[in-house]
DNA sequence: TTGAAAGCGCTAACAA
DNA sequence: TTGTTAGCGCTTTCAA
């Protein structure tokens, strides 16, 4: 003979108001408990736990959402880049998430696409997550960044290519590392140096191709129009650029990529052109992807921290998002150069052009 | 001068009340405008979606989760396999969740972690989600399955190793698409074929050995112990596995590998070797990522639809978490041998022994 | 075809 | 330190 009506016994929902009863407290008490709130008393709180224990109680979290206007749940928004990249930011939002009892919601989508800032607007509007995070190059949607400024929801730009002071971000040192492993290349003896530009559509990897021009102007090392490929993030993208680039009257002796999949399409085609590797020509990839080690030679590369960009970006939107707009705050978290042994001195004939 | 109370004008908000108060009906007509229900004379029907229209309302999915005791998410249990696999599973889900208005709740998690049953009951008791997907070798994991049987967590398996008549599953015919590979490696006149197993964690892996042994078997074929290597899914456990192979007396003239990632490193092994491919060995993969494009010569495969083996699953427990458990039915989506350029007959020397 | 009332299971604001 | 009362914004039930 319960005091509860008879659904209790058919399996309904366990509530906080089992647990106040059977904890002889209110159920604000047991709230407080719950979200470890200060002011219980110590005997009181165990009394409480106890009985959480007991009955092996679990808050629902749509009532609690309901009620505390907050969801506990970021998103991740992706234009469909490589899965290895997917994979590792997804990896590090996880990781900022579950410390805090948060969940995360995919959204992928594509660049171009221009419902994309509706999409999210609406996704927000009802109440589908607290706030949001732009991978690139969605980082660089100036339609999409504006529109979330103005219907406030807050959001965390990953990796942008252009920065607004406005906005929060985290961004690695691009530009410098790949300047980094411009002047490894030259310290190397190598005096032709050509480089396999991404995607136009993404910005910071437009950033790379800056680095490494101001890398080889400073070595007082000429860049000519033709040593410049124009990729598109692919593999296939890297075999036609390398196509183009060891077809040149006066080939360069080392091929600089701005990612590891146009690097190790670069590296298939020297090698079917029975180029020997890296005697004859030297390759630098960039990203760190597991690839490096499974081609031959083993891909020199430049290892972005993707991961820990994307846990401190989630850390951030999760303080914020529960008080406000995201503080507009630039965290910076670099990357280095790996030298593997796809970079090597030039072979002497090719050197000393 | 508004009837409402103050806070509308502070941007709290928007809510049923007011479309229901801009279309002078009550709140349950806009609710069933908005559920598509029947039972509401067009002229209404209109009038309501003008005026959602107009204050560019949208619908609180936590209030409706909790009136409705839905939660539209459904979770994704997985442990760390290939970036590429994970991507192509959360496609699948995706696209299923998508038309539906679901959302994706990611839970990586470890095979043996003994904690995992309890984690992913919790969830479900805090109401995160309505089921969950299990992925391999997830999808094998005994103690996980049991709980989630006695808990009533509604789930769906996505090509369990071994198939309980109980549980709703989709499946591939792994055992039966990996004999016409191996028949194919027969037809092209090889004798000597050896296969490197993959984890052994992965039950539905094992079943590829299986298929492998079967057609060998049917095709009157010997497998000596020895030509049956053990792998650990990676490029580097696939690189041990041909150092091994090819350094036997009588070495294989083909190698079949239980996937992708290993055959790539059975590949770069051989070629370090000097062995010319695929004159003298013939390599086989399983998954047809597209590292089967990225090495030389282009992997022959397997293409498992992964994909639409996870939008199926995706499908059948979004329809049945509503109504309760997933009717245990057995759905399966085959898989197909892609043959290129790393199959080939055999050099006369070697098969001829 | 439409609506009124009563929750869903919590937290917030305030009182004791 | 603890409790009471009102919601949060919907769906459900039942009545009209």
């Amino acid at each position: 003979m319960t005091e509860s009506n008879g659904a209790a016994s058919h399996r309904s929902r366990l509530t906080i108001e089992d647990v106040a009863a059977l904890a002889r407290v209110s159920i604000k008490t047991v709230s407080r408990v719950i979200n470890d709130e200060p002011n219980v008393k110590q005997e009181t709180r165990d009394r409480v736990l106890e009985a959480i224990r007991r009955l092996d109680y679990r808050p629902s979290r749509v009532a609690r959402s309901l009620a505390s206007r907050q969801v506990f749940v970021i998103g991740l928004l992706y234009d469909n880049p490589s899965p290895y990249y997917i994979y590792n930011v997804q990896a590090g939002v996880l990781k900022a998430c579950e410390q805090r009892g948060y969940d995360l919601l995919l959204h992928p989508t594509t660049f171009g696409n221009a419902r994309t800032p509706e999409e999210i607007v609406t996704l927000h509007g009802q109440s589908r997550f607290d706030g949001v995070l732009l991978t690139p190059p969605l980082s660089d949607m100036e339609a999409l960044t504006a529109a979330l400024r103005e219907q406030r929801v807050p959001f965390v730009l990953i990796a942008p290519g252009v920065e607004l002071e406005t906005d929060a971000r985290v961004c690695t040192n691009d530009e410098a590392v790949v300047a980094e492993m411009t002047r490894h290349l030259v310290g190397l003896g190598h005096r032709r140096i050509a480089f396999v530009a991404g995607h136009p559509d993404h910005l910071a990897v437009g950033k790379r191709l800056a680095g490494f021009l101001s890398a080889m102007r400073e070595a007082g090392l000429p860049v000519p129009a033709e040593y410049v490929a124009q990729g598109y993030n692919s593999f296939e993208s890297g075999e036609a650029a390398a196509r183009r680039l060891l077809g040149l009257p006066n080939p360069p002796t080392a091929i600089f990529a701005a990612n590891d999949e146009m690097a190790a399409g670069v590296i298939k085609v020297a090698r079917s052109l029975g180029i020997d590797l890296p005697r004859e020509l030297s390759v630098a990839g960039f990203d760190d992807t597991p690839m490096t080690a499974q081609v031959w030679p083993a891909l020199s590369s430049v290892r972005q921290p993707i991961a820990r960009m994307a846990e401190m970006a989630a850390s951030m939107l999760i303080e914020a998002a529960a008080s406000g707009p995201v503080p507009p705050t630039r965290q910076l978290i670099p990357s280095e150069v790996v030298v593997r042994e796809s970079t090597a001195p030039p072979a002497r004939s090719s050197a000393d052009h």
